[in-house]
Formats: structure tokens, C-alpha cells, sequence
DNA sequence: CGGCGGTTGGACAACGTTGTCAAAACAGCC
DNA sequence: GGCTGTTTTGACAACGTTGTCCAACCGCCG
């Protein structure tokens, strides 16, 4: 393994001048932080990141999931590692086993690792507030991602998902077709994603004028079966029903299915939307309209925050702040008019 | 942070204690272990890996690769991290960017690191026999998973997923429902499984006397759009096809969505199969039959491999060796017999 | 009592890096 | 030559852990 030492030998010059090149410090002559620059590249020179944890110049963020979604979580990876790969960052993954307190134990466990500079929590575990509280009174360093609005105090660095507006937008969309009864598949009542949702499609109803029944919200999981199982019982209760948002790719997904088995025809007679621009919603047919909102970009967002954290966590104050995406509206064929056209390609 | 000397001060023992403890030198009192597993227990002690890291008594291996599938990576690497933190190994994901030559360099840059202890690599990177072998005889421990299957001559440690037998059996599967006229749809023709999987369809037809009509082998790639664009121009020019086996589950699903286009009912008018159990098969409807692998289990299994190469690496001689999964076959509803049933629920 | 194996602790080095501090080399200036 | 001031170097400690070596202690046996 080639060390600071071999680059020092290389060039010609003492190993503290190799480290005063890597880390920037000015008082290095261009003629020698040229020569040191060729010899890193020449050398293949990686610098051991295990040294500078050590030291305590180097850090690991953690990226703790419990989401059986496996492009949310891939997609959501890929960004924090591109962000913090540019930065110098590790990333360590660290899956959920999907017991709650059991999570929260090792993510306590995890936050204590002097290795670990920081975490990325998302939902279900960054929503469960006190614990969130907890570990930041602990002074534990993180970033959580959250489906809401920027609230105006944030004490917690978020990174926001303003979900409610997606719905908002979605149901809009839906209301300017011709729909009027509009049914909303919930996904887990615990998950508050589910809750942001709703509220969105209660105020799109509102904010024109429609009646919200409370008949056409039907609890339910963020699972193919629970959208599969709710959807033909409530189209078996309400048969006006013209269209149903339902509350992730994975419900409408088991809208379709049990639709299908109905002898419906999507969109002829039902329209359906889902939420996350899943793969199964580019694939599926007729595909599936739905919100689309970049995981990549709040991965790179939450590990910006994040490092910037860190980075300043030895001062007393640390300004958290709080950033924000709206996922936008994507119409493919699983809309239309209530009665009117099929989705012929 | 807690460190060992903590613990030392907690138990009331000398630090070296402690690191004996932890270590399992056996030279150690049962009374005193105890105490010293108490203190650990109590204040929550977890070893910083980065110090054991620089002093060479842990390792991290890095999970490489550069796949679209989300479901394969995220099982796989689930896998990797279970197996690993047993071990108390750390692991390190490296996303490809998709251009070849740079992953490779980049994946040099990686195992140059003094931090990393060994490499899992996954197609199309670990197919690259060239380039696998430099990396081995570079001295770098590694492990590839690779479709294939077991070599005599296991020259490199490897994880061989048994393609070949599993579209055999997808193929006797369509036989016994008494299709003649099977087609194959190919996945990237860089992959090699693409090239198991056909072979094994191959062996499935001679083996039970059928003809191998060149025409119904169809070049393409791992991709929806592929899948739709291929089987629609096969099923206009040869409509006698009564079977097709797609390459992967996303081939199968565009090979669903334009038979749907086409006004046919699957599994009446054409079955399909795919590979690799996708979370699609399960959801589409009719839900595919397919090719199912635990990938958790073969990362488990990549992992397991590649920490035995780490911790024998200081010896002279290693004993690289293989193991191999195979897929089953797992029947759903878009097979049937030529003509008969549908899919009705 | 002397010696022995089993246990424990202390001192020290090492892994690669960075930070501190002082000292050396060099320039330009009077 | 003697000033400043900048650039470069060297020595050393530190991060937390493990390994090596030796000394100290225990109880036990001969």
C-alpha cells in the first residue's frame, strides 16, 4: 500500500509537505505542490481513510432504511453516495430488520460508533419524533427525510417531501377530466406519507367545492394486496366510484390487478394514480399516471446537509436547516375521462 | 466515545484485559471476562473499527456494481451486510456509472485502498475474465458472482448462479404443457446470462428431440422496451409461436404490454416466462412465471467466500473455491396449455 | 523453599494521518 | 552583515487498537 511516505520519498520532499498538499493548507510553493500533485497521480496515492477517522478528519455518514421499496432505497443510496463521495465521505448501509424498538437500539448503538459521523434516517424511523429528538439532544449529528411541508422552526435538519402538494395535484388533475367521486386508498396509517396524502386530496376536494366523503378513504397498507383487496370491496360497495388515488405505485398496482380480474377496463372505467413513479408504473398496462419525485436528488440533498453538519458540528452553534422537494405529476394512460377513451396505444 | 480504556476503568482491569477479552485470547480468567463483558454490555462499548481497520485486524470489502435491477442490488447487498456484520466486517457500496472503462479503473482505484480489504463483484464486471484475473494476480482478494456454472478449475472464488439449469427447466415446464413453437427472447448479449440462459433453452429442446429454429431466437437487451419491440415484430412474423421465454422478468413485462397492445389474452393465446422472480412477476397481472434465486442468499453466500479469502490471505497458498445456486422454477398464471385456460381468478 | 504454569498488568511500538511547535533554509530589504 | 518575512523541514504527540515482551503476582507442586 503506498502511504503519505512513499509520495514524500517520490518527490523528493518531507511527508509533511506531501500532507500540507493533500489537505490545502497555503503555505505550500506551486513548484513543490506541482511536484507532490504528479507524484499522488503517479503513485496511484489513495490516502487511508481509516487514518484520518482516526484522526478525526475523515467521517462515515450512515444511511439507515426499513423500506421494503427497493428503488427508493437503491435510488435514494446512490444519490447520498454520489454526494459524499465528492466530499470525502464514507457511506456505511445499514438495513432495518423491521422491528421497530429493535431498530432504534441499533441505530442508538450505531449513533455511538466512533466511526460514524453522522446518520440519514427515513421513514418510518425519521417520523417517530421523540426518538428523533433523542438522538440530537444526544448530540448526534443527522438528517432526516420526511414526507411534509418546511416547517418554519427546524430545530431537525429535514429534508422534506412536500407530498401534500403532490396529491393536491394529482387529484386536480383527475377533477379537470370530469371526475367527481374520487376515492383515496390509504397506505400505512403509521407512515406519514399516508397522512400528508390525504390531506392533500381533502384540500384539492375542498378547494373546489366537492363534497370529501368520508366512505371513499379506506385504511389500508402500502402493500399490492391491500390495494388489490380494498379496491374490489369498494368498488363492490360503490360502484360510482370514477377514479382512485391510491397511495403509492404498489396499491395502485393491486388496483389494477383486481380490476382487471373484474372485467374493468382501465381507464375506460376508472382512472387510477399512484404515487412514486415506481418501475412497476412505467411497465405496467396501461402505465400507471403518478408522481414522480427524484430520490437521487434527496439522497444527494439529505448527505449535503448532512456533511455540512458535520463539518461544523465542533463550533457551539449549529444553524439545522431545512430543504424541501415537490414530486410532480406524471400522466400516462391509467387517466382519462370518466366513460371515455381506452388506453389503444 | 466510549473506548477500551473505559471499559478498563468500568471493570476495574488493565485496558490489555480488555483487548484480550474482546479478542478471545483464552488466557483470561472467567471471572474477569464476565466482568469485562458486564462493563461492555453496560456502557454500550462498540470497538472503533477505524483503529482496528489501520491496524490491520479488520477489513471492509466493497460490494461493486452497475446494474438497473433494484430488487437484485438491494437484496444482494442486504446479503453482503448481513453476512458481514456477523463478521464484523463493514461494507463499502461502489455504484458503477455505467461507462465500462472507468468502472474499471475506479474499481482498481478501490482495491488499492489500504481500507479495503476485498472486492464482490457482479456482472457485467465480473464477467470481464481479463480484467478479474489482472485484479487476482495483482493479489487482491476477491470474489465474483457470475452466471455459469462451477468450473473444475476454481482459479478464482467465485459464486456461480446455475442459469443454464433454470431455463432448462422453464422450458420442460412450457414442453409439458405441450408448446412446440418456443421463443427466446435475449437479454444483453454482453451478459452471460444471457448466453446460460439460452443454452440452457437449447438443451431443453434437443434434449426432447425439438427442433432449435434459429428465427425464434431473437437478439435484444435487459430492457421493457426491448421486450415489447422484439416480441412484437417475432409474433407478426410468426404467429405460430405459442410460448415465449423472455430473458428477465423486465423483458417478460414488455413482452406483456404488447400482446395486451395487440388485443391478446395471455396465458390463452401466448405464455410467457421470465427470470429472476422480480417483484413485477408478482404484480403484473397475470403474474409471470419465472426463475426464482435468493439473491440474499447469494450475496450471503459471495460474502462468506470472500471473508474466508481475507482471513487466510496472509498465508502463502489460498484455497480459492466456488459455490453455486440454482434458480427454481415458480409457476404463476401466464402459463398454461396452448389455447386453453385464461387467467381468470 | 525453589520453581512452575497460569493470569494479569505495564511499557512500548506500530498502523497512517494530521496538528502543533520550533527550527532551519531562503528571499528581499536596509 | 543583520533585519524581517516566507517557505520548508523535523520532532513529537495524538487518535484507538492490537501485538510483543517482560515483570509481577497467584496458587500449586516437588
Amino acid at each position: 500500500m503506498t502511504t503519505i511516505k512513499d509520495i514524500a520519498e517520490h518527490a523528493g520532499v518531507s511527508f509533511k509537505t506531501v500532507s500540507r498538499v493533500i489537505n490545502g493548507v497555503p503555505t505550500v510553493s506551486r513548484e513543490l505542490s506541482e511536484r507532490v500533485r504528479a507524484s499522488i497521480a503517479a503513485l496511484n496515492y489513495v490516502p487511508n481513510q481509516s487514518a484520518r477517522r482516526l484522526r478525526g478528519t475523515a467521517a462515515t455518514v450512515a444511511f439507515v432504511y426499513d423500506n421494503p421499496n427497493s428503488h427508493y432505497v437503491v435510488e435514494l443510496q446512490e444519490g447520498i453516495i454520489g454526494a459524499c463521495r465528492q466530499r470525502n465521505f464514507e457511506v456505511m448501509i445499514h438495513p432495518g430488520c423491521g422491528d421497530a424498538a429493535a431498530d432504534r437500539r441499533d441505530v442508538e448503538n450505531l449513533a455511538r460508533r466512533a466511526d460514524v459521523g453522522g446518520l440519514i434516517l427515513t421513514p418510518p424511523l425519521s417520523e417517530d419524533d421523540s426518538f428523533v429528538k433523542r438522538l440530537v439532544e444526544a448530540g448526534i449529528d443527522l438528517v432526516r427525510i420526511v414526507s411534509g411541508t418546511p416547517s418554519p422552526d427546524p430545530a431537525i435538519p429535514t429534508v422534506h417531501v412536500n407530498d401534500r402538494q403532490a396529491a393536491f395535484e394529482l387529484v386536480v388533475h383527475l377533477l379537470a377530466l370530469g371526475h367527481e367521486r374520487i376515492a383515496f386508498l390509504e397506505g400505512d396509517a403509521m407512515h406519514r406519507s399516508t397522512l400528508e396524502r390525504r390531506k392533500g386530496y381533502e384540500q384539492a376536494l375542498r378547494r373546489y367545492r366537492r363534497p370529501v366523503d368520508r366512505s371513499l378513504i379506506v385504511p389500508g397498507e402500502y402493500t399490492f394486496s391491500s390495494g388489490a383487496e380494498r379496491s374490489e370491496s369498494l368498488l363492490a360497495k360503490g360502484p360510482d366510484v370514477s377514479a382512485i388515488v391510491a397511495c403509492n405505485d404498489e396499491i395502485a398496482a393491486g388496483v389494477l390487478f383486481a380490476t382487471r380480474c373484474a372485467g374493468l377496463e382501465i381507464p375506460r372505467d376508472l382512472s387510477i394514480v399512484g404515487f412514486e413513479d415506481s418501475p412497476f408504473s412505467r411497465q405496467s398496462w396501461p402505465r400507471l399516471s403518478t408522481a414522480r419525485q427524484s430520490n437521487r436528488e434527496l439522497g444527494a440533498q439529505a448527505a449535503s446537509l448532512l456533511v455540512g453538519q458535520i463539518a461544523r458540528s465542533p463550533d457551539r452553534e449549529k444553524p439545522p436547516c431545512s430543504v424541501g422537494i415537490t414530486p410532480e405529476v406524471v400522466v400516462r394512460e391509467s387517466t382519462a375521462a370518466p366513460g371515455a377513451g381506452t388506453a389503444a396505444k
